[in-house]
Formats: structure tokens, sequence, C-alpha cells
DNA sequence: CGTAAACGTTAGGCCCACTAACGTTAGGGC
DNA sequence: GCCCTAACGTTAGTGGGCCTAACGTTTACG
């Protein structure tokens, strides 16, 4: 079991989750929050489908993350006046704020997850996981309803 | 957010686990089954604390996993005589087929996840998985009341 | 123009990780 | 020998992330 990829990939990824949502409670956060602040703060504003088609992040799980981020104050719903069905959502000068912060957060981790590992081994390791990640995305199911 | 190695280990082990998840589930097994099983066939009987430690499974979720297996007569529960506080758990002949059975599932799986590299990004990826495991494993709480 | 699709939303489920508390039993210090 | 602490198994419950189902509304398409 201790050579299983699968078995590695997961626990060194409840590592890594265990080290982010540490940073991420401390800050009141969830990885849900800082994947959107992100997309919003780097590819723009858009709908709430979009940017569940941009992070990964279903649909139903997305009302609650936008109310959370809205409630803080980090983004905005506008009604699209072209399409009734849809919101724009855009990010606030706040959120864009705190985007930053949990970016430095979030990047601090990264150092101390590959602590164990010289610099050709980062590089090495993201580059399999990147291409292990751009292969597969195809195989994952389009987010149902978006 | 495409290059943060902890977004990558996260997406990656989700999709491993979609994976694994769906082969078990297929067979009616959670991952702890397979993880409980394949230690008692490989590492002998042992106490369902000890068996956490090995597993990293908390002793709060080994109580509901073993008492799984036990059910199924994969697993059996039999008092230690020296020390009235313990189970011994045991693998049965059936368990044995039953690990069997279900590290051929993982290893098939093994495959159509690793898919996209070659055999030597498979030892390199595994490498630096392995590596990065050893490392922070001191790291992790002993499993506490374990 | 009518049917199919997309949108946001509500509700719920699953698995895994993790915490807290409890009664019981064993071990170590003095 | 006794007390305090620690370990054991167990129950209960939390929370995050992923995922499905269904619904009313609105838009797009054939």
């Amino acid at each position: 079991m201790e050579h299983l990829p699968s078995w590695l990939l997961n626990q060194n990824a409840a590592y890594a989750g265990r080290l982010v949502s540490e940073g991420f409670s401390a800050a009141g956060a969830r990885g849900y929050h800082y994947r959107v602040l992100t997309s919003l703060d780097t590819e723009g504003p858009t709908t709430q489908a979009n940017l569940g088609r941009r992070t990964g992040i279903y649909p139903s799980d997305m009302v609650a993350t936008i109310n959370d981020l809205q409630a803080n104050g980090y983004v905005m719903r506008s009604m699209d006046k072209t399409d009734k069905r849809r919101y724009l959502v855009t990010i606030t000068p706040t959120g864009r704020k705190r985007a930053k912060e949990l970016t430095k957060t979030v990047a601090s981790i990264q150092d101390s997850l590959l602590e164990p590992l010289d610099e050709t081994e980062r590089e090495e390791l993201t580059r399999l996981l990147v291409k292990l990640h751009k292969h597969h995305k195809q195989g994952i199911p389009p987010l149902p309803s978006m």
C-alpha cells in the first residue's frame, strides 16, 4: 500500500489539505472561497455557472460560497440585464485584498509542503502532477447543469 | 492555482479517489475497508488501536470499519487475555480472498491513473511522493488516544 | 411556437478526517 | 499497595469537499 500511487496521492493530499485548511480556517476561510476569489481576481468577473466551470465547484456549492463571500463584502452579485437567469459576480476591492492575503497564505504553505524536496525535485513533481491532471481533465464530468 | 503543488495534489487525489471509490463501491467496499484488510493480510493480526496506527485511521472510525468487516465475515474480534482493554483483530480466509479482490481492483486503477506517464515517470512520481510522505509522517499527529 | 437546455437555488447524501467525552483496564512512581 | 496517568474501545458529532436530484424561471433552438 505504501507504494501505491493512488494511496500516496491521497496521503500527501490529506497532509497538504491539513496545512491549507489550518491556514485558511485561521483566516476564517475555506478552499472554495480561495478558489473563487482568485478566479475572479485573475480571470475577471463572470456568472456563477461560469465560475463553477473555472474552479470545478458544483453550482449547488457555488451558491453557498458566493453567499459567504458576499456577506463578507468580498464579492458582489449584480443581475445580467440581457439574461435574467444569470447573476454577474464581481470582486470588490476588499475581495482583492483578501485574495492576495489568501494567496500569500497558500504560497507559504507550499514551502513547508515541499520542504523535503530540492528545487529540481519540486519542478519535476509539479511537472508530473500537471501532466497527470491535464490528461485526466477531459475524463472529468463537465459539471452537470452548468 | 493550476501550478500550486497543493492544488495539483488535491485535484489528482480527487481524481484517483473517484476511480478508486467507483471500483470499491461497485464491490460494496470503502477505502477504510481496503486499508484495514490489506494491513491485516500483509502485516498480521493486531489490536484495533495498532491497526489504526498502521493505516492512519482514527480509533473512532476504526470501530465502524471493523464492525462492517466483521459483519461480512472478513475479520474476527477476539479478546486479548493478557489485556482486557484490547481486542485482537484477525483476518479470516474469506477476508483474505476479499483483500486480494480489492487489491486487484486497486492495481488496475493505478494503471488508468498513471496512463499518461511512461515507466520512468511513474517511478519518479512514486519516488517523490514517497519522499514527501516519509518526511511528513513525523509531523502528523500521532492519532490521539491510540 | 414549443420543447429542450441553461441558470440559480434548495435539499440531501457520501466519504474521509478529526474532536470530545466516557467507562474500563493497565502501568509507573512513590 | 495506591493513585494518577495513560491507553483501549466506543459513541456521538462536526465539517469540508464532492456529488445527485429536483424545481421554477428564463432563454435558445429546431
